[in-house]
DNA sequence: GTATTATTAGAGTCATTACTCTAAAAGGTC
DNA sequence: GACCTTTTAGAGTAATGACTCTAATAATAC
């Protein structure tokens, strides 16, 4: 593997355990046990490297929100779209963390971020369109605006939510039992939509993601 | 005023112009007209002055989401919910946007918001109880801790929403028109509930705040 | 007025951090 | 092996930022 993609996967990983905020390009490079002037060799700066991770963010997330033309849309289509976007969030879930102080940091990458998002908003819209068009849901396109949005907020908040609100301990050790936890709550937000025909199957799907919530455990008494 | 509340005051202000991050002490200190020493003659460090700012942010918020007791709600009554709480939000902005930062390095605060939050969660979902009470929505149990959810979510996150995904330009002058979109999302999360009786009316009112969409419209190109 | 305490100024410190500079090594080509 | 380009090491720098220290000044008590 190159330098450039080791320095990539590094940065990557450090961003997303400690946060970009904390993570200077010297720890990145003693990391690597590579040296600073070798970092800057191949990142002009860090925001280079913050750039080149969005890219690769970016066309992660639009490959997932694709919607296929040649069949209509079935109910498992919607789990397996918020599986993977879940999971990709998860695998940069830096960037939503830190992403206003990024995008002021960065002109350039905050024109490119307001085109991904719209681009995003367009795709999950599509999703809702197909899902209507299978009779999934019904639902006007106002509501598809909302809908759309709302969704947009809840995904990409779900992890800063989580973070926020566990037990220290355990955000050390978030895990597919918390992802769930997200599912279901964007399963709420499309729920009141199904048409009779689907309301039963749907709801039976969302049950399997009821998460165990953690956020509202007390805290663990400190020992005196 | 006490030089203590002035440190506050200033630090709010810096804080939500230009988020926690960039702002040090010195700068307020600074902006003040006093010596670092003096500011850090009322206040043992920079969490000292987040944490201070915090109890004024959450005692704000406690005495907004209070629900009456000895009146049933009225319709209007969400709309005031939304207004305050979104005015209140806007005033310690800064909070949500570094707040997972701000809970990382400050354990105690960490506990605190926690215990904040899961409140703020209760009262939230006391009052869609009592606007099932009220015959406003009808909505069953397992819901409204889905909908309170979401609700928080939305509420806390739209001004980073907003800060991501605005113009420049307009990021600085953030007004009453973008606090509507927020007023209207939420609205849109608790419209599928709404009962036959007050539907119509609870949608006229949220068509009041109809949003311009300013963060669909496109870049201006840049001037080559 | 004097003693005591509360408040303030401001220079200074120490650690951190993004980034630079020079020279050495490694790799490739003929 | 000589020449050239790419990659790397690592010491160094300039700025920054949270915080400290000492001494001066104001406020208060008696």
């Amino acid at each position: 593997m190159s330098t450039k993609e080791r320095i990539l996967d590094a940065s990557l990983q450090l961003f997303n355990e400690q946060g970009e905020r904390k993570v200077t390009t010297n720890h990145i490079a003693a990391h690597l046990a590579i040296s600073p002037g070798n970092l800057y060799y191949h990142f002009k700066n860090k925001q280079a490297i913050i750039f080149a991770l969005f890219e690769r963010y970016e066309s992660r997330v639009l490959e997932i929100l694709q919607v296929p033309e040649e069949r209509a849309l079935q109910p498992l289509d919607k789990l397996r779209y918020l599986q993977d976007i879940f999971t990709g969030l998860w695998d940069y879930r830096f960037m939503h963390r830190d992403m206003e102080h990024l995008l002021l940091a960065d002109a350039e990458l905050h024109a490119r971020y307001r085109a991904f998002f719209r681009l995003c908003l367009q795709r999950v819209q599509q999703i809702f369109r197909g899902l209507a068009e299978a009779g999934i849901i019904r639902i006007s396109e106002a509501d598809i605006a909302s809908l759309a949005l709302n969704t947009w907020i809840v995904v990409t908040s779900w992890f800063s939510f989580l973070r926020c609100n566990l037990l220290n301990a355990d955000v050390d050790a978030i895990s597919p039992e918390l992802l769930r936890g997200g599912i279901y709550q964007v399963f709420t937000l499309e729920r009141p939509y199904l048409t009779d025909e689907y309301r039963e199957a749907m709801n039976q799907l969302q049950q399997q993601f009821i998460p165990r919530p953690s956020w509202l455990e007390a805290d663990e008494e400190t020992v005196g």
